[in-house]
DNA sequence: TTGAAAGCGCTAACAA
DNA sequence: TTGTTAGCGCTTTCAA
């Protein structure tokens, strides 16, 4: 209730929002102080806490970050760029990072580079633009421009679910070439021979798709039938690419599929023709969703453990940020073949 | 090829990166003229523009976007508030919105609350402190704190996909209790008179299940079983769901679900019982999931434009950070019963 | 069309 | 433990 007869003037510019130096005015300390009231409160008395306590409080005060930020060249901003938020894949890996940084007190800037790599290089400066403490990539990064760009801004970079011999920085993956070898021992350790691969058309996939392809020349088994669908991939993709796989004519009984959708999709037109899986028909997917376990025919999958992966890219991240070492820049999170009902 | 003997001495603080002045420098042109090239290229001469253009080429430079921000009080940054982006339900919307707000230059911040309201009170000062020039809600905000801190921090706020008659500021969405009732009257129509509701702990699910039982009472139907299952729905919840239903031995011959996948567990339990659907029994989904088209049977369920949501938001809160005036801040988005086979 | 000066709100560095 | 000073890198304001 004070008698100022300007209570609410302000200068020609800013927001008109309260600031650390109200409040510490009405503290009765310096700006500093105050600051590290808030931030640092151990290098502070008791009874200057308490009053820097109490200003806030009175005046609602939220620090800006942005200002913190730039004095201090930490923006506690991490930046996470997936193809599309829209597939079920990486949902796991985001959800985790967002949870783990947030307990960190980080915040997670999201950016969608589509499955083409065109927009990538306008999200890349929207991105470095904004200082962050570090970017994760979901799948490796691989123009060189991208690459260079990304090192050059020395911001600490993750690549995720996928492995490659010349990280940006760090990664946390797994081979996806092997995934589709050891689908094919799966197969072929259950006397399934003539395979069948229905896979999204991004880049990991067709990896995997690959490993299957390689795996099963090596073994001696026939020529594996391949069918490429768009990605994101969806049930009625693995629906219709059944379909086509049946009047192609080839001849198979067993289909690796590239996501879990895919080979709900095939296990749904198996259904509709009465083509009994497993029994003619062995089906595997890729990625065990949380459906895979309670389909009819529960689906055998290769599971990946996404949250670990998020996690693990958090801590990297943090580590970074607070200047610890980070010794395993390179960590393989593996995977598993989870045998249902399906294969 | 300038012979500075210190080409890379910086003072204490930053970060070593290249910055504006540089750019200007080597431009040989004021740090603000460099600025106006960039920004507002019309108010500066074609000369000047090539010359800044060069430099930053040559530096690689990329604006440092904090900076800008806070001297401007623009941050061009917008956060997004789910749940959990692990719901598929809200990832449409997300998508959307991420996708319209890059178009125009923004960015997507984004903040899990959880669906505990605990955590929402730290997430929401994380957000208010970048000063994003919006902030989309899924969802209303009911506590009245969180509310009023929206209000006072003077941030253009969307809340989505519910209804409410005091929003804080803009809002699009649709009425929760009216897609009850439509179920209602939709299996009413069809001959179903014992209701049963099979639905996530929610507060919007909790929402849509009211409509059912008020809908059904004022039908003068028998009294409506309800089931509740923990939010996130999954598959596996709604096998169990119903299986707890038909040992219930209440009667019913349709069931309402409060999202696709638990309509596709009602649907899988009832196959693996030999229920036939939707024959003995009507199973209506919410959400319109991609596989909802194409599983067996194909699932009947209500469909809400998450895209439109998205654009919708991301438009109302762009035209405010660019000072365009909102009129209609209140958009019912509306929702759709599709016909297909389960029901 | 271009520039000089003065901040935006905060924190690092140094000093007391 | 507290404070003073000087920026962080950019843009607004005002002037030429």
């Amino acid at each position: 209730m004070s008698a100022d007869p300007t209570p609410a003037r302000r200068s020609r510019r800013g927001t008109g929002a309260v600031t650390l130096h109200e409040v510490a005015r009405i503290a009765g300390v310096a700006p500093i102080t105050a600051s590290r009231a808030l931030n640092t409160p151990d290098q502070v008395s008791e009874e200057v806490r308490k009053k820097v306590q109490d200003a806030i409080a009175k005046t609602g005060y939220v620090p800006n970050r942005l200002a913190g930020s730039l004095a201090s060249s930490r923006s506690k901003l991490v930046a996470a760029v997936v193809p599309t938020i829209a597939g079920p894949v990486f949902l796991e890996t985001i959800q985790s990072l967002t949870e783990a940084l947030a307990e960190k007190g980080y915040q997670l800037m999201l950016g969608q580079s589509g499955y083409a790599d065109s927009r990538e290089d306008a999200l890349l400066d929207a991105i470095i633009g904004r200082r962050p403490d570090g970017i994760v990539l979901t799948g490796i990064m691989h123009s060189e421009q991208g690459r260079q760009r990304l090192k050059a801004a020395g911001i600490p970079v993750v690549e995720t679910w996928d492995l490659t011999p010349s990280p940006i920085d760090m990664l946390v993956g797994f081979s996806h070439e092997q995934v589709g070898r050891a689908a094919v021992a799966y197969f072929k350790a259950r006397g399934r021979t003539k395979l069948a691969v229905v896979s999204g058309d991004d880049e990991r996939a067709a990896r995997r798709t690959q490993g299957v392809v390689a795996a099963a020349r090596s073994a001696h088994l026939p020529a594996v039938t391949v069918m490429n669908v768009p990605a994101p991939t969806t049930l009625r993709s693995g629906r219709e690419a059944l379909s086509e796989l049946l009047s192609s004519r080839k001849d198979f009984d067993a289909v690796f599929c590239s996501s879990d959708l895919l080979a709900l999709g095939v296990v749904t037109e198996a259904r509709s023709r009465r083509i009994p899986v497993p029994e003619q028909l062995s089906v595997m997917g890729f990625g065990d969703l949380d459906f895979a376990a309670d389909v009819l025919p529960s689906l055998t999958t290769v599971r990946v453990d996404g949250t670990a992966i998020g996690r693990k890219a958090a801590q990297f991240i943090v580590d970074r940020a607070e200047g610890r070492a980070v010794k395993d820049r390179v960590v393989d999170i593996g995977f598993e073949i989870i045998e249902r009902q399906s294969a």
